[in-house]
DNA sequence: CATGAATGAGCTTTCATTCAT
DNA sequence: GATGAATGAAAGCTCATTCAT
């Protein structure tokens, strides 16, 4: 029978800021009030700051939690000397697989990011937009020497086609849904690599 | 005897709409505070006042005009009698000229409808968003029954990633950049119907 | 029969300044609320940012104001060549001077210059006391070296003794009591340079 | 069965209460947060609700106690029957004494009293101050009864500037520093009594 | 005795909006 | 048409204080 009380620190942290990533994803960063989070928490909004320094320091961490995981799974992907085809379909797969686990925070990356990164703080957000452009730029350019992708592609516009393709996802993504992630990128990688049409 | 050097009215809210519509989508419409807006203008804060009701009444007019003006060449391309194929590639050419003609109105629409659509006033981005559907997924269904499309895609699914991948072109798009709206949409369309990677 | 309208601009700032000095110097500026000032000069607290940035700038107009009145008045007596014990009579009585103009300023500096020269943002209140010192101690010292002044006193306790026993004034101060503040220095330099007790 | 680890209560609430007196002398009273004197005494700030019922009962507590010793050594000096000159020697060497051993109560007394009085808590505050202005001012106007002081002064200006000057020291004193409180005294005493002017 | 977590009141500040001129 | 000054509501945050453990 456990006893109703608070949890140990860091599992209250997480709580809170799970809370928090829900109502960001939900309403935007700016439009969400501390007091919102609270209520959401089931506390007052002073209360808050007993955990956290300030509403910025919140997103902080929810986006760095969430890129830090991301680029593990990336890095592995990377790492594992896979040809073009099988880097875009693993990193894709490991795209939704994040998006699975961590929708809110990945929703909010996708409408605050650019607002945020004007600050300084926020810079290793700058930071991993190049990185991410890198590894995917890298892989089309490689997948288009080998004969793997097209060569008649503006490979800028592909590599944003791409990357937009997967991410803006966790806008309507919902874990409880029909597909699981692994599905989901099935057919977008489907999509994606060989077209909407049937050749003719 | 009206003097000549009084602008007339209507040109004035157009010009002074395209400057709020420019820092909307440049911070975020939260973010913006009328200050800003009035400054980008060259005019104090209340000033704004004597020609629009509210913050909220200039978003409103900014995301009605685009639509409208969506609308009119949307429903032109859908009631041109054309087949599934050659509706989606007009959907999509029509798409990419709207946002070179409206990119700052496409952006904040992206990011801030589903916030704004929550309120009474806006109800018609939900009906605009439920038409759209429509329109493509109808197309979509169309082009599978004429064996134009494949079949063994989730339709929602490919509706989604359809109208993703075009509209989230605002947030990155600049009119002075390299490729035309047509040429874009041609790439577009080249990934989209017939894959990035070379058929083996 | 004027017009109860408000005020122009700099004048209006003045206004509020110096209800606010007044109300600074009564309570303390840290038990000083922004809304006390506000009540006080008969508007809401918001409405004061409409003329000032915070209650941070406020203070830092109130005392460089004082600081550049004192040193003009200090900068003159120091040029005048005069001897040690007239320019000592002479800073007396401009310190006197300036405390019957600008008493809550005086006494905010002497309760608050502490505190507050910890902030980057008034450095110029350490500047000034270090010019302070140089403008006093380099008097006395001289003064001692032509013989005006005792030769057995440690200089910087004479320092410190001047200066403290000039400026403390401003804590008990009103404008319209007995003594001008002319006499109240005549009364003072009486004390400092020749004592309370009889020659005996 | 007492353990005899278990520092007794008294001590410890002297020690947190000399912590906590060194920080309100810093930084003001007002300024001065319950976590900074707990942060000083090693503990968190709920902590110090054990000891003590306020942050209030607080600086009651320190500026009570040193008035009672401040008092104690007063009443001594002003029962001893001495003449108005040695009074004020006694009295002004018995401050400085006080300075020494209590430095951080005298600053906060300096600086917070006025503030403080105005609550009915601290109204031995007000108390003070008056039996203060009987102790100096008697002996003052006892001096000049028996020639021993000018008869040409505003005596309660003069009780304001010997007043001033004394405890004034508190806000610079340093009890390492180079003089001992009877050696500061001393110099005062000359200053105050004889004047920093040799006569001409 | 001390901690960790929370409360609740109040603070400074922001901002959309109003309105007399 | 625009300005200058103000309003008022609400926001983010601070902090003395409480209390179960």
């Amino acid at each position: 029978m456990e006893p109703t009380t608070a949890p140990a620190s860091p599992d209250r942290r997480r709580e809170l800021l799970d809370t928090a990533a829900e109502v960001f994803a939900a309403q935007g960063y700016n439009a969400t009030t501390v007091r919102q989070i609270a209520d959401a928490a089931g506390m007052l909004a002073g209360s808050l700051y007993y955990h956290f320094d300030s509403k910025e320091s919140m997103v902080d961490e929810i986006l760095a939690a969430f890129l830090d995981e991301l680029w593990a799974g990336y890095d592995a992907v990377l790492e594992a000397g896979l040809g073009p085809r099988e880097t875009i379909e693993a990193l894709v797969t490991e795209s939704f697989r994040e998006i699975d686990r961590h929708r809110a925070a990945v929703a909010i990356y996708q409408k605050e990011a650019r607002y945020l990164a004007t600050q300084p703080r926020f810079g290793y957000l700058t930071e991993s937009r190049r990185k991410f452009e890198r590894a995917w730029l890298g892989t089309l350019e490689r997948g288009v020497a080998e004969g793997v992708f097209r060569a008649d592609l503006d490979l800028r516009l592909a590599y944003r086609f791409l990357r937009d393709t997967v991410w803006v996802a966790a806008s309507w993504y919902r874990p409880e849904g029909r597909h699981s992630p692994e599905e989901i990128a099935r057919q977008y990688l489907a999509m994606v690599l060989d077209g909407i049409a049937l050749p003719s």
